[in-house]
DNA sequence: CACGTCTTGGACTTGTGGGTCCAAAAAAGG
DNA sequence: CCTTTTTTGGACCCACAAGTCCAAGACGTG
């Protein structure tokens, strides 16, 4: 298929339409009309530029998604090499959340992976990315000594990721932030108490 | 609609395949149909016992699948009155969901929360009962002196729920359970240093 | 302008799945 | 037993949504 600057601006078009469209119901419930009415396109406009259908169009939604989960906790993320920087950050993925409330375009993601076979890759890869940044922060904080050596970045890393699912997961349920604020807190307060902890080891 | 003990028995055997069922599929493309035939039983009876049809079932379903989550936790989950005991419950809540793998059925239910109206009120009271377990387990450790009082019982106890959710989500993407066990650990681990940090403070 | 390719509209097909209905079988009850 | 109520089987209906198809429109190129 080769397509012309016209058909890209469709194509565009299309994917980004979806991508708000699914932001503000369940994906679960979603239709290909849906699409249609929202981007103002044809049944044939849908296929001819994801021949893969529904999934295809879908997955293709979820990978834009996925980027931007990172890309909204930026420039935080990237540079997590002071407390105030880790605050920000902190911060900046509560108001994500709270802003985004009930409808997390990942979480539906994630929910088919089962189904869908290219959905696994993609939200591992993400946490994987998104893991590997926490890492290297707290790496960072050790190599300036605001952090335990003792502390295990990969392993508490991981602890973050699990945390901030496990926070948004709660926030989708009930509406409330609580949770997420609660474990981002702890861990935070985890790391900052380890120099001291690890005194006593 | 008055039934008989025969009618009660058919009740009961749909709910249960019907749960059993979901447990190993995917619940968001389950039909009816399935069920039908998992359970050997005809569509009148799924409809004369379930009135509402599929969303009834469903929920029904999911009630009780949620006492079984916290079920499974005991009695480890009731008594967290020594680092014993909750390195016990650790290893209940992991053995768990190891065991579970990628099909847990309240985090379907959770998915439908958007959709389905009942089952906001179903996780939104799993997720109290949980949560109030472990703060009462914080608060026995804390009267016990193995905890710090100045640790927020009811914070830390939803930072613990926030975490397990969290691991679990990530274990159901990835297949890994290294952050469920990553984010218990570390969280045990705080509550335990908590004694040696306030002394700090 | 003419030709081929890319793009688009939308009618149509098809499968599926939730839900309805009725008549027959089985119990319960007197 | 006979009547009434509950239980059951499964054919049927209907709506909806994914995907197909073709003909027409737009656009670039020689």
């Amino acid at each position: 298929m080769v397509l012309t600057t016209k058909g890209l601006a469709t194509r565009q078009r299309i994917l980004e339409g979806a991508a708000a469209y699914l932001r503000t119901s369940d994906p679960g419930n979603a239709t290909l009309d849906d699409i249609r009415n929202v981007t103002q396109s044809s049944k044939s406009q849908l296929f001819h530029y994801f021949p893969g259908g529904k999934e295809e169009l879908f997955l293709a939604v979820a990978r834009y998604e996925a980027d931007r989960v990172l890309d909204d906790q930026q420039p935080h993320l990237g540079a997590l090499d002071s407390w105030a920087a880790w605050d920000r950050w902190r911060k900046a993925v509560i108001a994500r959340y709270k802003a985004q409330g009930a409808n997390c375009p990942l979480a539906s993601l994630m929910n088919q992976v089962g189904s869908v076979p290219g959905a696994a890759e993609v939200s591992t890869t993400l946490l994987r990315q998104w893991q590997d940044h926490v890492q290297r922060g707290i790496e960072t904080m050790q190599a300036k000594g605001e952090v335990s050596r003792e502390i295990n970045a990969r392993r508490t890393a991981a602890a973050f990721i699990a945390g901030i699912q496990g926070g948004v997961t709660v926030l989708r349920t009930t509406g409330r932030t609580e949770h997420l604020e609660s474990i981002l807190g702890l861990l935070i307060a985890y790391l900052r108490e380890s120099t001291a902890a690890s005194t006593r080891a």
